[in-house]
DNA sequence: CCATTGCTTAGAAGTTCATCGAAGCAAGCA
DNA sequence: TGCTTGCTTCGATGAACTTCTAAGCAATGG
């Protein structure tokens, strides 16, 4: 049984009114941490690839860029503006990162928007961080 | 003012207990996950080598075996024992990990322990998790 | 229909990376 | 002292990665 605290919540809250979200049996996807038990084979070559797609300046860069403009989605000119690398290699990374599955994208008439997955985010973040299931439960 | 949360004592804790471990200004580092402000370039190429050390499914199983072994150590020998691969690659994605600081490492007699430093993932989890500054206030 | 703009694909060059065998060092033991 | 075990360093090889230029495709506008 784990006690499942969504944290987006914690600093607006006064320390007694904990919310306690999930207190249900973990399935393997969603509660075992890299902490819990050990990571299989299978496993690691699943999620090995997820972090290999931020592993990289630029990339951290464009999905920061992505996460951060109003509206939730940015078109690939403001993206290629923000660096000093030609359109192919932004559009490359960009790639990369669609084939992780962190960012999704639509051309919607001249323009090529993209935006971010968050739940696959929150799933890397639920892997690596504290043991708290908090917020892993899609993807 | 962020209230910062030791996330690791949440669940041996009675929900009344919450320790404030940082309640102070938050420097750059600490409080700004990928989604608030777009990540300078500076900050990108700090952290991308982070997560560049667990993007590999060798490295990711390594963490994890290390981070589950009761007592918190690990011996290199029973981590070689779980892999396929040779001592030198091990040692190599051990040195790795311990260069990006994620683990850290001794000798002891005949044995080198590794142990993992939490501090470390507990940031890079907050950098890519939801918009909550928790642990994020290390390294 | 052709020209322009926005973005992607293709192909190539240089670099980094994972892995191994061989050799080295450190500690314990005869 | 010399042998054995545990782990690391060194050097090499083949694969993967980043970046570029050139070329291609999609949409808009004269």
């Amino acid at each position: 049984m784990w006690l499942c605290i969504d944290l987006c919540q914690i600093r607006d809250m006064s320390k007694h009114e904990l919310p306690i979200i999930d207190a249900g049996v973990p399935d393997a996807a969603c509660c075992a941490p890299l902490a819990c038990e050990p990571l299989s084979e299978s496993e690691a070559v699943e999620l090995a690839p997820l972090f290999k797609a931020i592993a990289d300046p630029v990339r951290l860069r464009l999905l920061s860029l992505i996460a951060c403009h109003e509206g939730g989605e940015t078109c690939v000119c403001d993206l290629t503006a923000a660096f000093d690398l030609t359109p192919p290699t932004i559009s490359h990374h960009l790639k990369v990162l669609k084939q992780a599955g962190l960012i999704d994208s639509e051309r919607r008439g001249t323009w090529v928007y993209y935006w971010i997955k968050p739940e696959v985010l929150a799933r890397m973040s639920a892997l690596i961080g504290p043991a708290s299931p908090a917020l892993a439960g899609t993807a």
